[in-house]
RNA sequence: GGGCGUAUAGCUCAGUUGGCUAGAGCGCAGCUCUGAUAAAGCUGAGGUCCUUGGUUCGAAUCCAAGUACGCCCA
C-alpha cells in the first residue's frame, strides 16, 4: 500500500541519516554502478583535496558538483570511474606535523630521534603518512555524509597500501612513478636545470618559495627603511644617497644602480654633497596610498627627500647630472670591513667556487674591490632616492643584474635566515629579526653612513603556509624551464572554460610565469628523480623505479616493500657512464602541484593499460574552486599533459568562486564565523555576529547546503550562513516537502493508485495540462543547464515552479478537488497529474538533493518495492504535453487576479466578503483569454459573483485623473503653480496621461506660452464610475463593484464564520478530516439571519454533521463586531 | 605599473540582440487570505540604473573617458 502518513514538521538531517543508511544496507550505489557497467562512458577526473584538516562547508560547493554531474550521468546510465583523489605530500602536511609534536624548525625534525639524522626523518615522514591517512578518513566520512557518491575506501580498504586502495592517494608508488617519466621526458629536451638564484625563502620552515607560492601571501608590513651615504671613491665629500627597506642587505652590497635615462641632483647639505634623482627628490611618496588610507597604523606619513634636508638644516642644488655619468664610478660600501666583503670571488667559498666554474679563467674580484655604479633601465624615481643598492645575493633582480654585470655575489644566510661567518658582530643573528635592522641602522649611524631611516608600509611576501615572512636567499635550485610555454597554451584553446573568463587568466598565467621551480628542501614529498655527480655537476633525470632498479649501483635494495620516498630512498647510488664516479641524489623533494598533475595519467593507468587509459583520456569535466588554480592545478595538468601527450587533459572545466560568511565577510576560523561541516550536516554550529556575540544554530542538513551551492552563480561569491539556509529552506525544501505531503495524506485518504489507468488528457481541467505543460518546460531546462554545466539558472527555475506554480498556485486552486469532490474521474486526474509533477521533481531533482528526493520517491511509488530514485533513469519530456498558448493564458490569469485583489484593496473590503460584478478590460489576447476561459478562477480567488469582459475596443472603463506632482513641477511652475493646476484640470485627463508618456510631452496652454509636461511631473490614478473600484496596469484594467448588499453581507457573514469554526477546530486538535457537533448562536439579528440562510454550506465547509446544543470547545468571536458563540465537538462516526 | 571584471532599492542580486511606467527576494509599515505550507497575497515607503560625453527616434543596456571596488599579474 503506497501512501505512509507524511508530517509537515520534519527534521532533515535526521531524514538523511536514514537514506544512507538504506543506501548502504540496500548496496544502491553499488546496483547503480552495475547498471551502468556497460554503458557509455562519461569521464570526471576529480581535483585531489588536501588530506591535512578535516573539511569545511566551504569544501561541499566542488564536491556539490561532482557529485551533481556524475549522478546525472549515472542516470543516463553512463558508465563512470567515480574515483575521488586526495594529495598527500608537501609542506602543508609537514607543518601540521610539526605542530602536533611542538617542532620550531627543520633542525629540530632532523634531531626527532636525538643525533640520528636518518632515523628522524624515517620517523618524520612517516608520521607525515599517518596523518594523511587519518585525514583522508575524515573526509571520505564527511563526504559520504554530503551524500556525495564515490568509490568510497570503507573498512579494510584503510589497511591496503595507497596504491591499492579505491581512492587515489598521491603519495603512492605509482603517481611518483608517473612523475619521474613526465621529469625524465623534460630532461630528455633540456629542459631540467639547476641555478643559482636569490630566491624567495621562508627561513622558518627553511624552504624556496615557487613563483606560485609567492603570490598567495603577500601582506602589508612596515619595514624600517633606510638612507644610506655611499661616498664616491674618486671625489672625497661626495656621496650617492641610496635607499633599501632591507638594512640586512647591506652587509652584502657589491653595487649601485642608476637610471641612465634620468637626471640626477647634486644637493649640497652641511658640507658634503648628495646624488639623487631628480624626480625623488620632491616626489610626495605613497602619498597616494595614504590617501587611501592603505596605510598602517602607527606608521606617519611619509616625507619627501626634500622635506628631510631641509628639516636637517637646509640644502643647496648645485647641478643636475645625466644617470649615465654617473655609470662606472667606484664608492666606498657601507660594510667593507667585513671578511665577506673582502673574499675574493664572492662569498661564502661554496659561491665562489660555482662562480668560477661558470666563467672559466676570468678573475673575479672581492664584492669590496667591484663596488661602482651600474646602469639599470627599471630604477624608478618614485619609492626611493632613484640610486638602487644591488646585493646579488639578496634579491632576485639583483642576482640577475649582477650576472649581467659580471659582479661578485655575497651571500650572507644560511637556510634558517641566519647570518653566516665572515660578517663580524652579525654572525649569528637573523634576518628577519627586526632587532638585526636596528643594529644595521646603528653600526650605520656610527660609521657616519646613515642619512635617515623612516618606516615605509608595502605589500610584502610572506610564507603562505606559516606566514613568516619571506627572506631572499641565494640558494641552488631544480627547474624546468618554460621555453615552450606556447605548446601549453595551444591546447588551453581546446577546453571549454566556465566561466569563459578563465581562459584568458590561464593565458596570462602562461605568458608571464617563470621557470619552474620544481625542488624544495625538505622531507615529505615526491623525491625528485635526479642523480648528481658533484665533481663535474653531470647530472641524470631517471624516468622510473625499474630504470632505477637496473641502475643503482648501491642502496636499491633499501627501497624493497618501500614507498619512494626519503630517507630510504636517497641511499641509492648510480654510477655515472663519463666519469665513473657515484652519483648521488639531489637530497630535494618535488614541488607538490606535480604530484597533482600528473593524475590523468597515474589514476588511469597510462603506464600499465594505454588502451583503458586512452578511453577516460581527456576527461570530460573537472570543477575546482578557480582562485589560485589557474596557477596551481590547472596549471600543472596542462603543463604536464602537453608535454606528454600534447593534448589537454580535460574537455570542460568548471570553476567556482569562495566561500564567504552570510554578511559577505571572509570566513575564518579565528574571525568565529566559519562553519564546520559536521555542524552544518547534523550538529548544529555557532558563529559569531557582527556585534561580537556567538550565535547558536540548528544544523542544515546536507541537501539544504549542497542546494544553496547549486542555485549560485558560480563566478561570484556566496555568502553563505543561517539566514539565507533558513531562506531557502522555508521557500523551497519545505514547499517541496508540504506539496509532497499534501499529496500523500490526501491520496492515503483516498485510496489513490498511482498505477491506475491515467484519465486522457484532453479530458483533463486546464490547470492540470498547464501545470504539464510546464512541467515539461522545466525538464528541458534541466537538461540544458546539465549538459552545459550551469545549474544555477535551472535552480532558480525549479524554485519558481515548485513555489509560485505548483503550490502557490496549482495546489491552492485544486484544493477543493482532493478533499471535498467525489471519487471520479476529476478527483483522479488530480491526483494523476500532481503525483506525476511530485515524482518527476524527484527524478530531476535526484542528482541535486539526493536524499529528500529518494526519501519522497519510496513513498510515491511504494515503500514495498524498495527503489531508489538514484537507480531510474532520467526523465525525458514529453513535447506533445507543452501548450505553450495555455502557460500564457495562465500568467495572464495570475495578472488579472492580483489587479483584482489590487481593486479590492482599494476599496477597502476585504477577500471574505463576496461582491456582484467585476469588469475586465484586457490588456491582450492572453488576458483576454484568460478572463473567458478561468472566469471560474477568477471568481473563487476574487469571490465575485459575476465576470464581465469589455472589449478592449469598448475604450475604457476607468477614467484618468492627472494632476500636477509638486515635487517635481512645483520648483518649475513657481508663481504659475495656481494657473498650471487650473489649465490641468480643464484639460481632457486621458489624454493628459498619453500625451506626457510620449517622448514630445504634453504642451500645458498657460497665460504667457506653452509648458511641456511630463509623466514625471503627474501624479496619475484611475478611478471607476460611482460605487465601483478600479486599478490599471498599462492597457489592462480591471473594476470591481464595491456596493455591499444585505444578502451578500449576510453571505460574508457565514464565510466568516466557517473561518471561526475552522479556526477552533484547528486550535481543539483535530484532525482534518474529522466530522464535528457544531452549535452556533448570537444575539445578533442579522448574524442569525445569516447563519440561517447558510447552514448547509457552514456545515460543509466545516464537516459538521450535526447541530448541538454543547461541545467540549468553545470560542466568543465577533463577527462584524456582533458576537458569536462557537461550541464544537468532535463526533464519534 | 599592466590585464580582467564589477558598479541597478537599506541588504543580496535579476534585467537576453538597445524598445512600454526598471524588477525580484530579504528587511520595514499597513491591510488581507488561510484546515497542505512557521506559508501566501495586495498596497506603501525606498532608485542620480557610479559620473561625464558620444552613437541612436529611443540607452540601465552600445562606444569613449573618468571614479570606486574586486580579482589576477608585475
Amino acid at each position: 500500500m503506497p501512501f505512509s502518513k507524511v508530517e509537515s514538521q520534519v527534521d532533515f538531517p535526521a531524514l538523511e541519516r536514514e537514506v544512507l543508511s538504506f543506501w548502504d544496507r540496500e548496496n544502491i550505489f553499488e546496483k547503480l554502478r552495475r547498471r551502468n557497467a556497460d554503458g557509455p562512458r562519461w569521464s570526471f577526473l576529480d581535483g585531489p583535496i588536501t588530506a591535512n584538516n578535516p573539511m569545511g562547508v566551504h569544501h561541499a560547493w566542488g564536491r556539490t558538483y561532482k557529485d551533481v554531474f556524475q549522478r546525472y550521468h549515472a542516470m543516463l546510465g553512463c558508465h563512470q570511474r567515480h574515483q575521488n583523489g586526495f594529495d598527500c605530500q608537501g609542506l602543508w602536511v609537514e607543518v601540521e606535523v610539526e605542530k602536533e609534536l611542538g617542532l620550531k624548525s627543520k633542525r629540530d625534525i632532523e634531531n626527532l630521534v636525538p643525533g640520528d639524522r636518518f632515523a628522524s626523518i624515517e620517523k618524520f615522514v612517516d608520521l607525515c603518512k599517518r596523518r594523511v591517512d587519518r585525514f583522508a578518513r575524515v573526509q571520505t566520512d564527511q563526504s559520504i555524509r554530503l551524500g556525495y557518491w564515490m568509490d568510497w575506501d570503507r573498512g579494510d580498504d584503510w589497511k591496503k597500501p595507497p596504491d591499492d586502495r579505491r581512492s587515489y592517494f598521491t603519495m603512492s608508488n605509482e603517481n611518483n612513478d608517473t612523475i619521474w617519466g613526465f621529469l625524465r621526458k623534460c630532461h630528455d629536451r633540456g629542459l631540467v636545470y639547476r641555478a643559482h638564484d636569490a630566491m624567495p625563502w621562508c627561513p622558518r620552515c627553511s624552504v624556496g618559495l615557487s613563483q606560485m607560492e609567492m603570490a598567495e601571501g603577500y601582506q602589508m608590513v612596515a619595514h624600517r627603511a633606510i638612507f644610506v651615504k655611499f661616498p664616491l671613491a674618486d671625489a672625497p665629500g661626495e656621496n650617492l644617497l641610496v635607499w633599501t627597506t632591507t638594512p640586512w642587505t647591506m652587509t652584502s652590497n657589491v653595487a649601485a644602480a642608476v637610471n641612465p635615462e634620468l637626471s640626477y641632483l647634486k644637493v649640497r647639505h652641511k658640507d658634503e654633497l648628495y646624488y639623487m634623482a631628480k624626480g625623488a627628490f620632491t616626489a610626495q611618496r605613497l602619498e597616494e596610498q595614504f590617501r587611501r588610507k592603505e596605510w598602517l597604523d602607527g606608521v606617519p606619513r611619509l616625507k619627501s627627500l626634500e622635506q628631510m634636508f631641509k628639516e636637517k638644516g637646509g640644502y643647496e642644488i648645485e647641478g643636475e647630472v645625466p644617470g649615465s655619468s654617473l655609470v662606472g664610478r667606484g664608492y666606498h660600501g657601507p660594510f667593507d670591513e667585513l671578511p665577506a666583503q673582502n673574499a675574493r670571488g664572492g662569498f661564502p667559498a661554496e659561491v665562489a667556487r660555482v662562480a668560477a666554474m661558470r666563467a672559466p679563467g676570468r678573475d673575479i674580484p672581492a664584492a669590496r674591490e667591484a663596488h661602482r655604479v651600474i646602469a639599470w633601465r627599471d630604477v624608478g624615481e618614485t619609492e626611493g632616492t632613484g640610486i638602487v643598492h644591488i646585493a646579488p645575493g639578496c634579491g632576485k633582480e639583483d642576482f640577475g643584474l649582477g650576472k649581467e654585470n659580471g659582479l661578485p655575489v655575497v651571500a650572507p644566510l644560511d637556510e634558517f635566515g641566519n647570518y653566516v661567518d665572515g660578517f663580524g658582530e652579525l654572525t649569528g643573528a637573523s634576518a628577519a629579526d627586526p632587532a638585526t635592522a636596528d643594529r644595521v641602522i646603528g653600526i650605520l649611524q656610527n660609521s657616519a653612513r646613515l642619512f635617515a631611516s623612516e618606516k615605509y608600509p608595502h605589500k610584502y611576501p610572506h610564507c603562505w603556509r606559516c606566514k613568516t615572512e619571506v627572506l631572499f636567499r641565494l640558494v641552488d635550485e631544480w627547474f624546468i624551464g618554460m621555453s615552450w610555454r606556447e605548446e601549453i597554451a595551444r591546447i588551453c584553446h581546446d577546453i571549454r572554460w566556465i566561466p569563459e573568463f578563465g581562459l584568458q587568466r590561464e593565458l596570462d598565467w602562461l605568458k608571464n610565469m617563470g621557470d619552474w621551480m620544481i625542488s624544495k628542501k625538505r622531507f615529505w614529498g615526491l623525491a625528485l628523480p635526479i642523480w648528481v655527480d658533484e665533481s663535474t655537476g653531470d647530472f641524470e633525470v631517471i624516468g622510473s623505479r625499474e630504470e632505477l632498479r637496473s641502475r643503482a649501483v648501491e642502496g636499491f635494495e633499501a627501497l624493497e616493500g618501500r614507498s619512494p620516498h626519503k630517507p630510504w630512498i636517497d641511499k641509492i647510488k648510480i654510477r655515472n657512464p663519463k666519469t665513473g664516479n657515484l652519483m648521488s641524489r639531489i637530497p630535494d623533494v618535488g614541488n607538490p602541484w606535480l604530484d597533482a598533475g600528473i593524475v590523468p595519467f597515474s589514476t588511469m593507468g597510462y603506464r600499465t593499460d594505454r588502451e583503458e587509459w586512452a578511453k577516460w583520456y581527456p576527461a570530460d569535466l573537472i570543477t575546482e574552486c578557480f582562485p589560485g588554480q589557474f596557477r596551481n592545478w590547472f596549471y600543472s595538468l596542462l603543463a604536464m599533459s602537453a608535454m606528454l601527450e600534447g593534448k589537454a587533459p580535460f574537455r570542460a572545466l568548471l570553476g567556482h568562486a569562495l566561500v564567504r560568511d552570510q554578511t559577505g565577510d571572509e570566513m575564518h576560523k579565528s574571525k568565529g564565523n566559519s562553519i564546520p561541516f559536521e555542524g552544518a550536516a547534523d550538529n548544529g554550529y555557532e558563529i559569531r555576529g557582527k556585534d561580537g556575540k556567538l550565535g547558536k544554530h540548528p544544523p542544515m542538513g546536507a541537501d539544504l547546503v549542497r542546494w544553496m551551492f547549486c542555485r549560485q552563480n558560480p563566478s561570484q561569491n556566496i555568502n553563505f550562513g543561517p539566514v539565507p539556509a533558513e531562506e531557502i529552506r522555508a521557500r523551497f525544501l519545505l514547499k517541496l516537502w508540504n506539496t509532497y505531503s499534501f499529496l500523500c495524506n490526501y491520496a492515503r485518504l483516498d485510496n489513490f493508485d498511482p498505477d491506475g489507468r491515467p484519465v486522457p488528457l484532453e479530458r483533463r481541467p486546464d490547470l492540470d495540462r498547464w501545470i504539464l505543460s510546464d512541467l515539461q518546460k522545466l525538464l528541458e531546462s534541466a537538461r540544458e543547464g546539465l549538459e552545459n554545466y550551469d545549474i544555477s539558472a535551472f535552480c532558480l527555475e525549479v524554485e519558481r515552479f515548485v513555489d509560485d506554480k505548483l503550490s502557490n498556485w496549482y495546489v491552492r486552486r485544486n484544493r477543493r478537488r482532493f478533499w471535498k469532490g467525489e471519487a471520479g474521474e476529476d478527483k483522479t486526474a488530480a491526483y494523476q497529474t500532481l503525483h506525476e509533477c511530485v515524482l518527476t521533481l524527484t527524478r530531476v531533482l535526484a542528482p541535486f538533493i539526493p536524499f529528500i528526493t529518494d526519501h519522497m520517491y519510496a513513498n510515491l511509488v511504494g515503500d514495498i518495492r524498495e527503489a531508489s530514485v538514484h537507480l531510474t533513469p532520467w526523465p525525458k519530456p514529453r513535447p506533445e504535453l507543452v501548450d505553450e498558448v495555455l502557460s500564457a493564458d495562465m500568467e495572464a490569469l495570475l495578472r488579472l487576479v492580483s489587479l483584482g485583489l489590487a481593486a479590492r484593496n482599494a476599496a477597502k473590503i476585504k477577500v471574505r466578503q463576496p461582491l456582484a460584478t467585476l469588469r475586465v478590460r484586457p490588456g491582450n489576447d492572453a488576458e483576454r483569454r484568460a478572463a473567458e476561459r478561468f472566469a471560474d478562477q477568477l471568481r473563487d480567488e476574487l469571490n465575485i459573483k459575476r465576470v464581465e469582459v469589455v472589449p478592449s475596443s469598448g475604450g475604457a472603463i476607468l477614467s484618468t485623473e492627472v494632476k500636477l506632482n509638486l515635487k517635481s513641477a512645483g520648483g518649475r511652475f513657481g508663481a504659475r503653480l495656481k494657473e498650471a493646476q487650473a489649465a490641468l484640470a480643464q484639460a481632457d485627463h486621458a489624454k493628459v496621461a498619453a500625451a506626457a508618456g510620449t517622448s514630445e510631452g504634453y504642451s500645458l496652454p498657460l497665460a504667457d506660452g506653452h509648458e511641456v509636461i511630463t509623466s514625471a511631473d503627474l501624479l496619475v490614478s484611475h478611478v471607476g464610475p460611482q460605487g465601483w473600484s478600479g486599478v490599471a496596469d498599462r492597457e489592462t484594467q480591471v473594476a470591481l463593484d464595491s456596493r455591499i448588499s444585505p444578502e451578500l453581507a449576510r453571505e460574508g457573514m457565514a464565510r466568516d464564520i466557517v473561518r471561526q469554526v475552522q479556526d477552533l477546530r484547528k486550535r481543539a486538535g483535530l484532525e482534518m478530516e474529522d466530522r464535528i457537533l457544531l452549535h452556533l448562536a448570537s444575539p445578533n439579528a442579522e448574524l442569525s439571519k445569516a447563519i440561517q440562510e447558510h447552514r448547509a454550506t457552514i456545515a460543509g465547509e466545516t464537516l459538521a454533521t450535526q447541530w448541538a446544543e454543547g461541545g467540549a470547545h468553545a470560542a466568543e468571536v465577533k463577527i462584524d463586531a456582533a458576537p458569536l458563540t462557537i461550541r464544537l465537538e468532535k463526533a464519534i462516526s
